[in-house]
DNA sequence: ACAAGATATGGAAGCGCTTCCAGATTGGCA
DNA sequence: TGCCAATCTGGAAGCGCTTCCATATCTTGT
């Protein structure tokens, strides 16, 4: 039926172990011999089989992603960095959507162990004990990514959400914002919200704002942006600055006070997080946190390839860093 | 090390095969001889190594899917869908990037079926004639999906982008609009803008518009929805609906109308395709075709399922419909 | 009680590859 | 010329599972 290795070798006349040598470029075998099999394998349209090679040789060449959102724009650049790496060196990478649900994750994480990827890119430096438990005793390389943490499985890159969102609140404390508030995805289980509300309150203990701070939780959608700007409205310290988890609340708030007549940032300024294409497309145009998803991937990408080759240990740590992108949505502020 | 069947085998005093049998539920086997061998499994934290069972019994679990950009709303939802239904049945889903490039697709079929895969899922109806070949000869399920054809290399589900197209060119009119612009993205290789652009071409000929409509061409992002304001508005004939390819140039087009303060849809109307969450948040609300992306992955994954049972024939063709969702950016017309 | 079918089970063969070891060939150097 | 090291090559063993066949055990009908 289909042409396998051996069908190959009897017709180059040389041994299994000669074809595969061949194929995966071991550098003691004569020219000769390699221009023969080589001319085979085109003739006879050979075509390895992965899985085979794979169960022979303990590593399948695949790598495994989870990702809390499959169609959300940050996760597939991420995966889109990561995969340009590792397709180089022959290397798939398989996604996992283990919708922000630590049970799903550990479900996932224990469904793809059994695939025997070579390593790991999970999303998110909080996960539960059993999937920590799971990965660490696989013994394959694990990278953690989009936020840090001092405990990883074993590495991690990404960058600081909780000094991002503090970055943030100080900065626009400095344009000239005195009365915020914060809206938070709801999430229990999304440490990179988690850490930018933890940010948030490091500020405005920095700034002496003592719990006087308003701070909402809402589904991370257009329509929870915009319930929050609502909820703003009616609070009785006049609110000017309007902290946004996600450029999706963000952009959802920003419609909302579009609907009511509100001026942004006149009466209501507007910040986000993320950085999505949308966020340079709106008007007002969104103050933001920006992150080379890319780029982040890609470095990734190359964490795991050292830890693959055995050229770099455990528990090493990569900060990417992040850009605040001022635009239209917030105060220029004094000295601007 | 790990633990294999085998280990499972000799303490539970039984065959491997027997093992083999209780894991894939097979029912000859004696209750007695089950709960021993699964009491072992659980005992000895067995888990079974799906790459030895994929060469064994030529069937890995696994089945790849092509999606011409992972980060796109539209088609996440559409592997969502795809892996709620395989999920259930142990399937797990491999996911390609190919860029709306044909070479690409290409490239990655023929890495993907390497890996053995049981099925293929492929976006769109368009693929180089290689790909085609090496999916037949494969001789694996396939489902090609988002659009309609009647060559399709095996099954396909989804809608006419041609028919939606036409119903929406055809509906506009109805409603008053008759200067009509329509602004494809720039993409050769995306059968499913193509068809759109088709659908547009057929109702203007209905319509008696021969050829005095204008056609764009951008590219596919928000910026690229703004240049069509601009050349819009400098046309000579005054052009009162700018129909997009997709709800991005739709969503670009309003912002861009936004800023000149040209009102939507007074001056000049939009509609989209597409139906993203942005559609319905925006103001105006988005005039667009709406497809149930989640149900078209269902169906997909059910085709799949069915043809791997042996219990469908190929050549399957499902059309999953569409609907135009009427919104606030295009005119209520006379008789709304 | 006994034949004939139904049901349960062990174990060998084999999936298509990698890897190791042993043997064959070559070349360099004295 | 002879000997050792370096280089190349064939082929067996084995990766962890499924599946088939042969055997053993249990039913049931008469």
């Amino acid at each position: 039926m289909t042409v396998t290795l051996a069908d190959v070798a009897k017709r180059a006349r040389v041994g299994t172990g000669t074809v595969s040598r061949v194929l995966n470029g071991a550098r003691n075998v004569s020219q000769s011999t390699r221009d023969r099999v080589q001319a085979c394998i085109l003739e006879m349209g050979y075509r390895p089989n992965l899985v085979a090679r794979g169960l022979a040789a303990s590593r399948t060449g695949m790598v495994c992603a989870l990702i809390p959102a499959i169609g959300a724009p940050q996760h597939g650049e991420v995966i889109q960095g990561l995969g340009d790496v590792l397709h180089e060196h022959g290397i798939q990478v398989m996604i996992g959507d283990c919708g922000y649900q630590p049970d799903r994750e550990e479900a996932i994480v224990a469904d793809f162990l059994e695939r025997r990827p070579d390593a790991f890119y999970l999303t998110g430096v909080v996960h539960n004990a059993k999937t920590r438990h799971m990965l660490r005793a696989s013994g394959i390389p694990i990278v953690e990514g989009a936020n840090l943490t001092d405990d990883p499985i074993d590495c991690v890159v990404g960058y600081s959400n909780h000094d991002a969102a503090r970055a943030l609140t100080l900065l626009m404390h400095k344009r000239g914002h005195r009365a915020m508030a914060f809206v938070a995805s709801t999430s229990e289980h999304n440490d990179r919200i988690g850490d930018r509300l933890k940010g948030y309150y490091a500020a405005c203990a920095e700034l002496g704002w003592d719990s006087r701070h308003l701070v909402l939780e809402n589904a991370n959608s257009f329509s929870g942006g915009a319930a929050a700007v609502e909820r703003v409205l009616r609070h009785p310290s006049q609110i000017d600055l309007l902290l946004c988890a996600t450029d999706v609340l963000a952009v959802g708030a920003i419609f909302e006070c579009q609907r009511r007549g509100i001026d942004v940032p006149g009466r209501l300024a507007i910040a986000g997080f993320d950085d999505l294409p949308l966020a340079a497309a709106i008007n007002p145009g969104l103050t933001t946190v920006s992150v080379d998803r890319i780029a982040m991937g890609r470095v990734a990408g190359h964490m795991l390839l050292q830890r693959l080759s055995g050229r770099q240990g455990a528990h090493a740590k990569i900060d990417v860093g992040f850009t605040i992108r001022e635009r239209a949505s917030t105060c220029a502020g004094p000295e601007a």
